[in-house]
DNA sequence: GTGGGTGCAAACCGTTTGCACACCA
DNA sequence: TGGTGTGCAAACGGTTTGCACCCAC
């Protein structure tokens, strides 16, 4: 069989946004096609899609994961303040994937810049910042 | 008072090593010398040194952080095999940061580099290999 | 029928937290 | 004695998993 109507759908909206939506978000958003899929489910198959390489996940340190559908190397930006991670044009360059695989460490699968800080929507609302 | 032994025997061992354990381990090694110390106050100051800018905390996405003393700016290697975290003297590069920082989206805190893949020794014993 | 995918709920595990107690100024 | 830090254990929250069921082949 090896498809899943849900699958295709977690799938689909996560390449129809540009946000970075946590499994949770992606639940309720499927949940709208789909009322009765379930969280364990959709964690099921975002993890087969990573696996795949179909998708990326984005760790931010802040204990719930992003995922992204756009594979292509760019590097994200977190708001510690309202917790949504953006695209970056910015990316590890060539010499710095180089320099770390002659470091001679291993194997480099994958190469992720991360920037936190505090968006500029949080930083004009200041009543949230902490 | 604003001090306390566990904290200091905490942030001398991250000081001590070229590892960056997990809070586990460290909370395993700081129990040689304090062996009432609970895996709560190990956080609790870890989570408070990092607030205070003297550790680092390095989240790899495998749930686990793992913690660094050394403050400067420099790159990790992960190891998705052993789950061990490594130094690499790369850097994200001025150009990059600054880059980032034009593009106007908010403040920048910190830009941290990852790189992830599996390290010479696993790559050796490819017992471990998944 | 059979096997992969699902829904459900419980388990898991790293981390946080409430609370009573201990310790030092 | 007052206030900060601690030990303990329970709670928390995101994620994983066991299991019965269901649906497409």
């Amino acid at each position: 069989m090896n498809y899943s109507r849900q699958r295709e759908s977690i799938k689909e909206y996560l390449m129809s946004t540009r946000e970075h939506p946590t499994a949770e978000v992606i639940y309720n958003h499927v949940r709208e096609s789909y009322p009765k899929i379930s969280l364990g489910t959709v964690y099921r198959n975002l993890t087969l899609l990573v696996d795949l390489g179909e998708i990326k996940k984005i760790s931010t340190g802040d204990g719930t994961d992003h995922f992204d559908a756009d594979t292509s190397a760019h590097s994200h930006y977190y708001c510690r303040c309202c917790h949504s991670v953006m695209d970056l044009e910015v990316t590890p360059s060539v010499e710095q994937i180089l320099s770390a695989s002659s470091a001679g460490i291993g194997t480099i699968e994958s190469a992720s810049l991360l920037f936190t800080g505090v968006c500029k929507n949080c930083v004009l609302d200041n009543d949230n910042l902490d």
